[in-house]
DNA sequence: GCAGCAAAGTTGTCGCTACAACTATTCCGA
DNA sequence: TCGGAATAGTTGTAGCGACAACTTTGCTGC
């Protein structure tokens, strides 16, 4: 039952994946409070709903697509809807349900906040590394994400790459417009 | 002056990269929680104050290996203090500098706590990867905290790797007897 | 030897997130 | 068809972190 020290290469990966999640989320938080008023993850709620069929979506799918833990999201979308960048509505199938959908000012909260994201995510990750690094990322978060959320409850945004381009499912592609 | 928008290769990356980023930190959290009555974070103070000589480190050397600002460390070293796990003591070289030292009762939470969360490290980061894939992410987090902490300021925990074995300097290397 | 600026910490407040408890529907089996 | 479990969501509370404001000490130029 000794413990399983890590050697000096595992510290090194695993110290510095610390560091990026220490300092990431801030930077990319920072810069969408100062110019869109809004906080990553109210971007992403915002966005994942750009993307969905007449930008609604269920609270438990707008949960599952930014990894969100429901009561965090309900509160959140209260937030939003009390801005007036979303609605809910009850959802006639099944009455348990709520819908959350875009109002013409969230869409165009997204069309607005939509480049400058993008922007800063270029800046501090993808620019940062070569073309096969960025495959190689893709390959390891995805292995980590089976690790860390194993039934898939979550994992409407990572669906697995098998040579078939995802739909565009991110944030980070263009709004889809109304 | 047209949007960088994000093909398919970096939005499959980016979306990822971010699902880690929102699901890594409460599984580490939750197990210290659990097993240790500890954040994350309250756990990597005493982890590198452990590894400091005499378990005793300077309040903004302390924040550069823990990758924290001044206030949030002050508040995490205030109720750490008050459960007896440090003492600050002034600095006698420089009158403006705090010192944080680990007290006895620290020592033990450390050496109590390090196994589990190096179980956890592996079971949800170093286990799910090879070992090219290991070497990979260190170089890629290497470049994201070239952008993320272009200064170094805390730069502390990521020393480059020019082929010398870093000094052991991780939150998961065996805590130093005191 | 002092004016002014930088560095080191502390403190107060606000907002967000985790957790637990709760309500309201729907599903399933006998 | 009815009782129990599972699903979907909301709400209350406590605690942590970000930010700004502030104090104290050290450093530099003149």
């Amino acid at each position: 039952m000794a413990t399983p020290w890590l050697d000096g290469r595992e510290l090194r990966a695993w110290i510095r994946l610390r560091g990026v999640l220490e300092l990431l989320p801030g930077v990319l938080d920072s810069q969408l409070r100062r110019d869109a008023d809004l906080t990553e993850f109210e971007y992403y709620v915002l966005a994942m709903l750009s993307e969905a069929p007449s930008g609604t979506l269920r609270m438990s799918e707008l949960g599952r697509q930014t990894n969100a833990t429901l009561p965090r999201l309900s509160h959140v979308v209260s937030r939003l809807e009390s801005r007036g960048l979303l609605e809910r509505r009850p959802c006639p199938e099944d009455r348990r349900a709520t819908n959350a959908g875009l109002t013409e000012a969230g869409w165009r909260k997204v069309r607005e906040a939509a480049p400058g994201h993008v922007v800063t995510v270029r800046e501090h990750v993808l620019d940062a590394l070569t073309d096969e690094q960025v495959d190689q990322l893709a390959a390891i978060t995805d292995a980590l994400l089976a690790r860390l959320d194993p039934t898939g409850s979550m994992a409407a945004t990572y669906t697995r790459y098998d040579g078939v381009p995802d739909a565009p499912t991110g944030s980070t592609a263009p709004p889809t417009g109304g």
